[in-house]
DNA sequence: GAGCACTGC
């Protein structure tokens, strides 16, 4: 219930304590150490790391700004109103600046605020200046979304149409021509291209966008790219490096001669620019000021450690003491989410007639897409929307009209803990969010006009939370990650990494691959780790999907690997029609367990498909408590997978329908994938791994729960109040036994 | 008898 009279109180949870208006303190902090420059009055600032690090000045400062102020005013405008709109964007005057850099420096780090136009512009003035050479740009982006909107975006101030001179390459989309010389792609896409390409010869410039993430893709894109460059780029230690190489160095050699030079831009936030260029031997970096309207921040006097009640608070308090301009506030999760949404509503509904009303919209990625675009629409007149948003508005959704801006403080966080037995879980953490997060997050306020960050924690809490979250290759599983550099002849281990992980975070992998038969015993790639490898699978689906044509049941495994690696959940989880759902479920049931029982569901999905319109599809998914996003995808992952299995030489048509025996061949194929995800029953009714020594329980989410089978397979653990299986079928005991390591094994 | 941050191939 929302606590009206707690109102009373809400101004005093606030310091007085105003910051300076346009000054986050991270730009401030910047600002006394790298003395930042607002390129509008004084162009770029120009440094190499090294100086940087040392007090003073340096005179390496004057030479490109010269340079900036010497060049001569752009030609005759074109495309006028475009051209005017790039003109102003702060990096165009330092755009000779720029380019001289990158032109003279192998490699170039590029530190951007947001609204700086590095993204669009740089890769343009380096085709401009014709850096590309007979090669392509490509500029590397953690999101699809963003990819293919930039590449958008600068087709049409290139006035070309998206895939002709300027061209995007996503997982599922792409649009290239012969003619493409910009191209924005994901980073596990230009990843995946080393596989076929090591030396990645289609390209003279890569620029790695947001490196500031530094997500495990971005990481080991770095690291490729660093020995890449001595490959590329000299041609006496090419030769050095051919000889290294085993067996095909003569190959590489040859292939090194004719190549262009390779350029590499490293583009991040402020806050990791020594380390960037420290790792790529003290490379030169460049900062350009962003453009961003000024916002006042406001931290707590105390700490509130029921941020949701906080947050109730604070938006009532904007509500009834500031002007209009839309509220968005930053909470963990959907549960919190659900909650703050219910309360605000009936608080809402309370306020007098004549007080302005509240428009509240909730914002997460597991949101019906229907619900989701009711942000983007403008807020009524003598309305206020609320905005209720995860981490998903900090990067990868843009809500116009925001003023006020609600950190709590707090985000999830997956993290994988690998266990010495040779297993591990993932846990789903609510923790605290890092400086740069919460920089971000303030940042949310101010991209139309001034604006307010109210941030439920103290000054103090903030300067004591990390300036950057830990690097994903930290905290992940890296099997997948250590197979596909196997394929390259690399070693993680070996791996000249910005962090490297943790010994038995490698190891965990290095075993998980053994048991799969992607390594041999003596750890080489086998010839059934590069066929996994050419999967866009994590290896226990690939190697379950490589069992299954033996099997003779390639379709079935093809059809739930598919919805397994989909990024959404097939069933829709709903608080009004539990019951319903449940009954729903029931349908589609299988008694084995998920496995089968997401067949069954793709099966009549498929005839569904077949027989309905568009909105009956939608009305059949809503009405059977199906997530038709996961659908959609699946239906997608699955064609990419038929044209690998083509490509493999695999007949995926190949099925076995309702035969005798096709319900264990099936479960046969699965085992084989989750050989490390098995468990037996144990005498007080739970259940132990087989590889390991954890004792676990059947998620209550599982068709199996409760029910007490001698063995199981699973998808996944989740650590929460107990260590619980995912995704559950039941498996006879000698199944396991079958997986050919083991019975090597026990012979 | 529980609960799902966000990406990517």
């Amino acid at each position: 219930m929302p606590k009206i009279a707690a109102l009373h109180g809400i101004s005093n949870i606030y310091s007085k304590h105003k910051p300076p208006g346009h000054a986050t303190p991270r730009k401030r902090a910047h600002k006394r150490e790298h003395a930042w420059v607002d390129v509008s009055d004084d162009d770029l600032e120009v440094k190499s790391s090294k100086k940087l690090s040392s007090k003073g000045t340096n005179k390496s400062d004057h030479g490109p700004r010269k340079k900036a102020r010497l060049s001569a005013p752009p030609g005759p405008s074109f495309k006028e109103s475009l051209h005017q709109q790039r003109k102003q964007l702060p990096i165009y005057s330092g755009k000779d600046a720029v380019v001289d850099m990158i032109r003279e420096n192998d490699v170039t780090v590029l530190i951007g605020e947001t609204g700086s136009g590095k993204t669009t512009q740089v890769p343009q003035y380096l085709l401009e200046a014709g850096l590309s050479g007979s090669g392509m740009i490509a500029i590397t982006q953690p999101r699809k979304v963003a990819a293919t909107s930039l590449a958008s975006r600068v087709a049409s101030e290139q006035s070309t149409s998206v895939g002709s001179l300027v061209g995007y390459s996503v997982r599922f989309d792409e649009a290239c021509s012969s003619d493409t010389r910009i191209k924005y792609v994901t980073d596990g896409m230009l990843v995946r291209e080393l596989l076929g390409d090591p030396l990645l010869s289609r390209y003279s410039v890569v620029i790695v966008d947001e490196a500031h993430e530094r997500t495990l893709r971005t990481d080991l894109l770095l690291a490729n790219l660093k020995t890449l460059l001595r490959t590329r780029n000299a041609p006496t230690s090419a030769v050095r490096e051919g000889a290294k190489g085993k067996g095909k160095g003569k190959g590489k050699e040859r292939a090194s001669e004719k190549l262009n030079p390779l350029k590499v831009v490293i583009m991040s936030a402020t806050l990791e620019a020594e380390k960037f260029s420290k790792f790529f031997g003290g490379a030169q970096v460049v900062y350009v000021k962003g453009r961003q309207h000024p916002v006042t921040i406001y931290h707590t006097k105390t700490s509130q450690p029921d941020y949701v009640d906080a947050a109730f608070r604070t938006f009532f308090q904007i509500h009834t003491d500031r002007p209009s301009g839309d509220v968005l506030i930053f909470l963990p999760g959907q549960e919190d989410i659900e909650s703050l949404e219910k309360s605000i509503q009936l608080y809402a509904n309370q306020l007098p007639k004549d007080a302005s009303g509240v428009l509240v919209c909730p914002m997460y990625a597991a949101l019906p897409p229907s619900q989701q675009t009711k942000i983007f629409s403008p807020t009524p007149a003598g309305m206020r929307k609320c905005i209720l948003a995860t981490n998903i508005a900090e990067t990868s959704i843009t809500i116009p009209g925001v003023k006020y801006v609600i950190d709590t403080g707090k985000c999830k966080e997956k993290r994988y803990l690998a266990k010495h037995t040779g297993t591990g879980f993932d846990t789903l953490l609510t923790r605290d969010i890092t400086q740069s997060s919460a920089v971000q997050r303030a940042g949310r306020a101010g991209r139309e006009g001034k604006g307010f960050c109210f941030r439920l924690y103290t000054e103090e809490a903030f300067n004591a939370l990390p300036i950057t979250a830990e690097p994903e290759i930290l905290r992940c599983t890296l099997t997948s990650s250590v197979l596909q550099l196997r394929c390259l002849s690399q070693n993680l281990e070996e791996l000249d990494l910005m962090d490297t992980p943790e010994e038995s975070s490698i190891a965990f992998a290095l075993i998980a691959l053994v048991l799969l038969g992607a390594l041999d015993n003596r750890r080489s790639l086998t010839p059934l780790g590069r066929k996994m490898a050419a999967f866009p699978l994590e290896p226990p689906l690939a190697r379950a999907l490589l069992a299954a044509p033996e099997l003779g049941c390639t379709s079935e495994v093809l059809a739930i690997v598919s919805v397994l690696s989909s990024s959404s959940s097939l069933f829709v989880n709903s608080h009004d029609a539990r019951d319903a759902a449940a009954d729903a479920r029931r349908k589609f049931r299988h008694p084995s367990g998920d496995h089968l029982t997401i067949l069954n569901v793709v099966r009549a999905y498929e005839d569904v498909a077949g027989a309905e319109s568009k909105a009956g599809r939608r009305d059949w998914c809503r009405k059977m408590f199906l997530n038709e996003r996961c659908l959609a995808e699946a239906v997608n992952i699955r064609a990419q997978l038929r044209d690998v299995c083509e490509r493999q030489q695999i007949d995926w048509r190949v099925g076995v329908g309702d035969s005798q025996g096709a319900e264990s061949a099936i479960l046969r194929a699965m085992v084989q994938g989750l050989v490390q995800n098995t468990a037996f029953l144990q005498p007080d009714g739970s259940y132990k791994q087989v590889m390991g020594h954890t004792i676990l329980k059947i998620h209550p989410s599982s068709s199996l729960v409760d029910k007490k089978v001698p063995a199981i397979i699973y998808d996944e653990l989740v650590y929460t109040t107990h260590i619980y299986a995912r995704g559950v079928s039941a498996i006879p005991r000698n199944f396991i036994a079958e997986v050919p390591l083991l019975k090597q094994r026990t012979r």
